[in-house]
RNA sequence: UCCUCGGUAGCUCAACAGGCAGAGCGGCCGGCUGUUAACCGGUUGGUUGCAGGUUCGAGUCCUGCCCGGGGAGCCA
């Protein structure tokens, strides 16, 4: 029995005999010779059947294959440069542990109602393959620096009894009997665990109910939430900037191939380092307006805004200084100018809009107090979030940075739902 | 919720002004020792989203419904 090595580290077995398992990408058949694409979940490589050099019966399984067969594959590595990938396998054996029949998915154009159908077997094409290849980067890449900048992973529920932020919908459920909604953002509970641990992140699932129908929103989707004790709106953006530019480098470095497989130019995420512009919405408004934009003061920025705020300079950019009252409740007003709050959105490049908010949350328990009135909360729900402000409270920041929107962007897909393995979206809940 | 575009073979799409429902891919059969979504020849394949209506005749026109794409608002 030959060695089962992964299609990853073929490179290591030039000229040594050795054992592939997986399933039958695509088949190339030439009569005499067959071209077999064989992928294995780390890599594709293609293997090649001559009549002349195997048993007939050997010869007569790699003919009959048919694509996502499951197979055992044995054979001689090579270098080849005809090959793509510059290896190949020349087939000593074969072993079929299910040829398939009428798999749906062709190698051919599809459309995207049929591909989010079948989206469970969409994921083995190279190109899906590559995106959340990414993905699984950008995360690594998140754990590891704010496991190595002094963060500690404390993570917060996904049941909650309360809105956290009052405006958007939640998933509503029924716990023994009593309404609990499903979280959209850990950021309350996280401030309760930076009094404990100083510098936390919650990373995990968020769900909101809105009825939004672009390429920029899915019903369900993750997202990392660092919070900082003894922080100010001017130091988060420092940690922003750090952490956003770790992710870009880490994923140019360690998933060149996969940005390759979509084709992605790299040129302006290389680009990508501290520090990012900074730019206040006073300011932003103005830019707009002086691109033709008739836009009111006060308005949040839409997506067209967005895009054309972010096109005038190459790397992410920072817009701070919201007015007060677009924004959440617990944002920390500017001292002196308080219908502007001490909040930060990053805008990712090339329309890819915003991928980061955040800000400087408010410190003072009257201020606070004030605000829950002033939005109509309900004040018993956030007793607890009060005793944060009543027993040893300091200034504090924090951010939410928001994984397929960071992957869409680094990969340059056109729409969110391929960032992630199984899409949750608008009236779209299979598979 | 609103605006907009669409639904025809397993898939991607044609079908003029209402007049025999077609092609490519896939599948199947045959050919080829260097293919890269191979190519060449043959062949298979249809409740035109659903329900009504107009008409000698409807994929095509009208009404309602269902489903999907793109966008807006809101947001990461």
């Amino acid at each position: 029995m030959t060695k089962w090595v992964y299609i990853r580290e073929i490179g290591e077995y030039v000229g040594q005999e050795v054992t592939l398992k997986g399933w039958v990408y695509n088949r190339t058949d030439k009569g005499k010779l067959q071209f077999l694409v064989i992928r294995d979940g780390t890599g594709f490589i293609q293997a090649v059947a001559f009549q002349k050099e195997l048993p007939a019966e050997v010869f007569q399984r790699a003919a009959s294959l048919t694509q996502e067969s499951s197979v055992v594959v044995t054979g001689i590595v090579r270098a080849d440069p005809r090959a793509p990938g510059g290896y190949e396998l020349g087939i000593t054996n074969l072993e079929i542990i299910q040829l398939v029949q009428d798999y749906p998915i062709a190698l051919k154009e599809h459309g995207v109602e049929f591909l989010m159908a079948n989206r469970h077997l969409w994921i083995r094409t190279k190109r899906q393959h590559a995106i959340l290849m990414v993905r699984v980067e950008v995360i690594r890449a998140i754990r590891d620096w704010l496991d190595s900048h002094g963060f500690v992973n404390m993570d917060t529920p996904i049941l909650t009894p309360a809105a956290c932020e009052g405006t958007t919908t939640l998933f509503e459920t029924d716990y023994f009997g009593e309404p609990a909604y499903l979280t959209q953002s850990g950021q309350l509970y996280n401030e309760a665990n930076i009094m404990a641990f100083g510098r936390v992140y919650c990373f995990g699932p968020t769900f909101r109910a809105e009825k939004s129908k672009t390429r920029r929103h899915l019903t369900e989707f993750w997202m990392v939430e660092p919070e900082i004790a003894f922080c100010d709106l001017y130091d988060l953006m420092e940690v922003e900037e750090q952490f956003v530019s770790y992710i870009v480098q880490r994923v140019l470095e360690r998933r060149a191939r996969e940005l390759e497989v979509l084709e992605r130019d790299t040129s302006r995420l290389a680009k990508v380092e501290p520090p990012f512009p900074r730019l206040s919405y006073d300011g932003a408004v103005e830019l707009l307006r002086k691109q033709g934009f008739d836009f009111r003061w006060g308005e949040d920025f839409g997506a067209p805004h967005e895009t054309a705020i972010s096109d005038q300079f190459e790397k992410p950019v920072f817009v701070h200084h919201y007015p007060t009252q677009c924004k959440a409740f617990y944002m920390q007003p500017e001292p002196g100018r308080p219908e502007v709050c001490r909040s930060v959105d990053l805008l990712a490049p090339e329309g890819y809009g915003e991928i980061i908010g955040g800000g400087e949350r408010i410190a003072d328990y009257e201020l606070l107090e004030q605000r829950i009135r002033e939005h109509n909360l309900p004040r018993e729900a956030y007793e607890w979030y009060l005793d944060l402000r009543r027993y040893g409270t300091v200034p504090h920041a924090g951010f939410g940075l928001g994984v397929e929107r960071t992957v869409s962007w680094l990969t340059g897909i056109h729409h969110l739902r391929e960032a992630i393995p199984f899409p949750r979206m608008l009236e779209r809940i299979y598979p």
